[in-house]
DNA sequence: GAGTATTGGATACCTCTACTATCTATGTTA
DNA sequence: TAACATAGATAGTAGAGGTATCCAATACTC
């Protein structure tokens, strides 16, 4: 398959392809020739996942590129690979720059009983919102999250539990990666709609 | 309080400032001479909402104009203002490219018994996803959905529980768009953690 | 085997977003 | 009254995410 045949098929530009090949979130085809070289139905996938990425969930080229990197590098790795992903990836080390609320979120964690990496910066995120959300006059504390975090126990079994009976490492993990990122708008997604429905129930009385 | 003084109490730069006013997302101060105007509380915790909404969410000037349009507009009425929020916010009439999936997000809503506008930004988000995925070959209906809506369910209690006892409407809504935008990351952050927690319970075994 | 089209690779350019800087006329403050 | 702040206008900037063009080498088409 060459350049052009990628490009009808997978919808994206052949200078759009050349912009991802330069930036690394493409691997480069098999060189046959000083001009020419060969693409493959794994480019083909990718060029998809690329897209799926950067447009339904809006990651940025760089961070596209860090995921799809961990996804090669830890392929066997599920468990590894399912802290990777989303806006707050940071594969390498990340600045830390500590909210007063990290203890909180610690506690929080220790009451859930979670067994998770202390460097997970999804914890860095829970407690920047905190922080947020009380310099806005809004009463949060690990109390309130609480309820919301057993409800999160709930949707990662559903989300484990897709991944069952997947053999291939490779699929797995690409899988996961999947699930976890662009499922999070749908989520979304289904609060708002339950929301307004939740919302219509109680008016209605 | 001058614009300087805002400044100083926001910790955004009197330039970046100037910009929020002619992008309208900041009201202009009350004017008390030709180059002269007065900034008050309102002000600077509009000010701190922007930020807020721009920076923890990552919304763009234009969506954030839209959503804290959308509040003074319906302060007083909660319930539509919660169909507003986030990245799909289109408080007007949006294109709606229809995708195949779009039947298959009504039968869902049909069988929650969800009672939501036919014409929410989040149905279209699910069919998208919907799609998505699918061509991607991981295999999502409906049913998949399902038991992530009846998450969703409880998750929109407890929102809309932390709204009771607050008396003051524009304060009402102000707070449904802060649980409702601000705390989207938060959930993501838990779900993310309790997916690390819930791989290690299953390797564990 | 000639002519046309395509390719990989390099470089320049473009559009949009979110600011930032500068200027001017007017005000305020010490 | 001199130094400094302010509103409003206009222009400039940096980064992201492409897009367009050029070139020499190669591949199809007759």
């Amino acid at each position: 398959m060459r350049i052009s045949d990628l490009s009808r098929r997978s919808g994206v530009s052949v200078t759009t392809i050349k912009y991802y090949l330069r930036e690394g979130l493409l691997p480069p085809g098999r060189q046959t020739a000083a001009t020419q070289a060969e693409y493959d139905d794994q480019h083909l996938r990718r060029l998809r996942l690329i897209r799926a990425l950067t447009g339904v969930r809006g990651l940025s080229v760089s961070t596209t590129r860090e995921v799809l990197d961990a996804l090669g590098e830890h392929a066997g790795d599920t468990h590894t690979l399912l802290g990777l992903a989303l806006g707050s990836v940071r594969v390498g080390e990340e600045p830390a720059g500590d909210a007063p609320e990290a203890g909180e979120v610690r506690a929080l964690v220790e009451e859930l009983g979670w067994d998770v990496h202390e460097s997970a910066p999804a914890r860095a995120t829970l407690a920047e919102t905190l922080s947020t959300l009380r310099s806005l006059g809004v009463p949060v504390d690990r109390h309130t999250l609480l309820p919301y975090a057993r409800l999160a126990e709930r949707t990662a079994e559903l989300d484990l539990g897709q991944l069952d009976g997947i053999a291939d490492p490779l699929e797995a993990a690409e899988r996961a990666l999947l699930l976890t990122v662009l499922l999070e708008p749908a989520l979304m997604a289904l609060r708002r709609l339950a929301q307004e429905n939740e919302s219509a129930r109680r008016h209605a009385n």
